[in-house]
DNA sequence: GCCGTTTTCGGCCCGACTGTTTTCAGTCG
């Protein structure tokens, strides 16, 4: 169901994109583009609504929602396709680079024809941008640098999209008759936070129908190997899906090989080796007599080599085989341990629905807090106010009544600006219940600049939380730079902790920083940073990156009692 | 194009930063 409404969205923004690119009014740019994020967000599968329906999401109208009612009839919109007649698709894919925005891609093909990115590199290698009024030298180099970070990316796609691409394998696969088991595998169960490919993992005695369903899926663009035991495909968005059918007896050997990774696979294989042993995808044999000794579950070949089953998340060969060997294998924080979320958003900063809705949401997860987060006032465009501010405190107070099961906290998201200071003054931050402080501009400073501002800001005692710390966006942005080992000990020290943001895009703080934060004794939120109810389905990510972590429960604030973290809360403004 | 305790028109996401310019356009959050 998610799919219809990203689809959905997707067609929306394109329709904002294009248009910003052909030079259309920005408000109405803008509405397409609220428009779009509320499609996404919503929660209700919008494929089943009519006209009336569709005009109940937030910022649809009459106009998008007849939109919208053109897609659920013939998947498409009818002005996207009119638009993308006028403006090569390869256009639009130019302002997805940093710094390169509708204006200036449409300049670049205007006069130079330019309409890829190849193209635009190479136009560049000649010399040729700087030519243009409004460019020069370092634009060249700046957009340089964004290729560059694109590029880095490489052909692997965020977690979000992978994963829902091989839940709709998964599931139409597993209607077909003969089909034992299908899982996904690979790099995706391991919750890597993007991926190369999707490894589907199928058992049955035989494989030709499965493979027959993989290549005749809609969403199949070409197939690039068919066999008895593989297939390859490409989807028409450009993921490769390889799947594998194994004979159920093999299941959980071929389970253990092809969730990787490949480090942690030759590790156990090296183990194998040395006990006489041989480990393939088709079970754990004999050296000697060849003879099969076990293979149907990921537990029997673990315990042959004389190791506790391996969670997913930690098969790395990042020390992993040496805890199982000690026993000392965490206690993983799992999606049920969380008991609250920390922050989020509401429409009246840049979130997409109501303070009610959200609250409804919430409830619905069964969290026993939730705490709203709006951005605060430096943070220009989102026009908060003091008395913003207090009218929301005072619509949470009201609406606490309704939710008996569900404690509401009031707080909100802080700038911190680029010397350590937030919006508000002490007083002002007092009357909040919970403050994440995040980066939200001057991401260029120094390691030295960045670290001082993060220090700074972790001896507020009004600030709880440090929200997406390297304020990273996949793709997009690199990482601030920072001497993180001093941060850690800052947060440790202050009783400050770390978000893990569960957005696709930034699942930030990242697992291997959050793994040397955990050697210096500090704590984390994971939140959903949820801009509408729709965004509750990220959590699963962001637990997936604090499982990365090594996370345990008792690690992360939000698995806590409502009175535990209330007591790690006031002693930080106690310390004050 | 959306929205409305400002209600069917006239607001709406404003300000900083960068790089290119001699006064401003484009991009970003």
């Amino acid at each position: 169901m998610a799919r219809t409404n990203e689809e959905a969205a997707e067609l929306v923004q394109e329709l904002a994109d294009l248009l910003s690119i052909t030079g259309g009014d920005a408000y109405r740019i803008r509405a397409y583009e609220k428009a779009a994020r509320a499609i996404v967000g919503y929660p209700e599968d919008i494929s089943g609504l009519d006209v009336a329906g569709l005009k109940k999401i937030p910022n649809v109208g009459e106009s998008i929602a007849r939109k919208l009612a053109d897609f659920n009839a013939s998947g498409t919109i009818r002005q996207v396709l009119e638009l993308r007649a006028q403006i090569p698709g390869g256009v639009r894919a130019l302002t997805a680079i940093p710094t390169l925005g509708p204006r200036k891609a449409l300049a670049v093909y205007r006069e130079l024809g330019v309409s890829s990115v190849p193209e635009l590199t190479e136009a560049i290698e000649e010399g040729r941008l700087r030519e243009l009024p409004g460019f020069g030298a370092r634009t060249e180099e700046n957009i340089l640098h964004g290729i560059r970070l694109m590029q880095r990316a490489g052909d692997r796609v965020l977690i979000d999209a992978a994963m829902e691409l091989a839940e709709d394998v998964v599931a139409a696969l597993s209607q077909v008759p003969g089909c034992l088991r299908c899982v996904y595998a690979g790099s995706l169960r391991r919750m890597r936070e993007t991926i190369g490919d999707v490894d589907v993992l199928a058992a049955a005695d035989d494989p030709g129908p499965l493979m027959a369903e993989l290549t005749a899926l809609p969403l199949v663009a070409d197939v690039i190997a068919q066999g008895d035991k593989k297939t390859s495909v490409r989807t028409t968005r450009g993921v490769q899906v390889d799947l594998r059918v194994v004979p159920p007896e093999s299941w959980g050997a071929a389970l253990q090989y092809f969730t990787g990774s490949k480090q942690h696979n030759v590790r156990i294989r090296e183990m194998a080796v040395h006990a006489g042993l041989k480990l393939s995808e088709y079970g754990l044999f004999d050296a000697a007599s060849g003879e099969l000794i076990v293979s149907a579950t990921e537990e029997e070949v673990y315990r042959r080599l004389g190791l506790p089953w391996i969670p997913p998340t930690l098969r790395e060969d990042t020390g992993e085989i040496q805890a199982a060997l000690d026993g000392a294998l965490p206690r993983l924080v799992t999606e049920d341990d969380l008991r609250g979320d920390l922050h989020s958003h509401t429409d009246l900063t840049d979130g997409t629905a109501s303070l009610e809705d959200m609250v409804a949401a919430a409830a619905a997860r069964g969290l026993e807090y939730y705490a709203i987060t709006d951005h605060a006032p430096n943070l220009y465009m989102q026009r908060m106010t003091d008395e913003k501010m207090l009218a929301q405190r005072a619509a949470v107070g009201a609406l606490q009544r309704r939710y008996p099961g569900m404690t509401l906290l009031h707080g909100a998201e802080l700038n911190i600006d680029p010397d350590g200071g937030v919006d508000w003054d002490a007083g002002f931050l007092a009357g909040l219940d919970v403050c994440v402080a995040s980066i939200h501009t001057h991401f260029t400073q120094t390691a030295e600049e960045t670290t001082r501002r993060l220090v700074r800001v972790c001896e507020n005692p009004h600030v709880h939380v440090i929200g997406h710390p390297t304020a990273r966006r996949l793709g997009r942005r690199a990482p601030v730079q920072a001497d993180w080992d001093e941060v850690f000990r800052a947060c440790a020290h202050t009783g400050t902790a770390l978000e893990v943001d569960c957005f696709p895009e930034r699942l930030d703080l990242p697992a291997d920083l959050i793994r040397r934060a955990l050697r210096f004794g500090v704590k984390f939120a994971v939140d959903s940073d949820a801009h509408s109810p729709g965004h509750f389905r990220n959590v699963r990510y962001g637990v997936g990156t604090a499982q990365r972590g090594w996370l345990t429960p008792d690690d992360v604030i939000n698995t806590w009692p409502l009175d535990r973290l209330r007591g790690f809360l006031a002693r930080k403004a106690s310390a004050a």
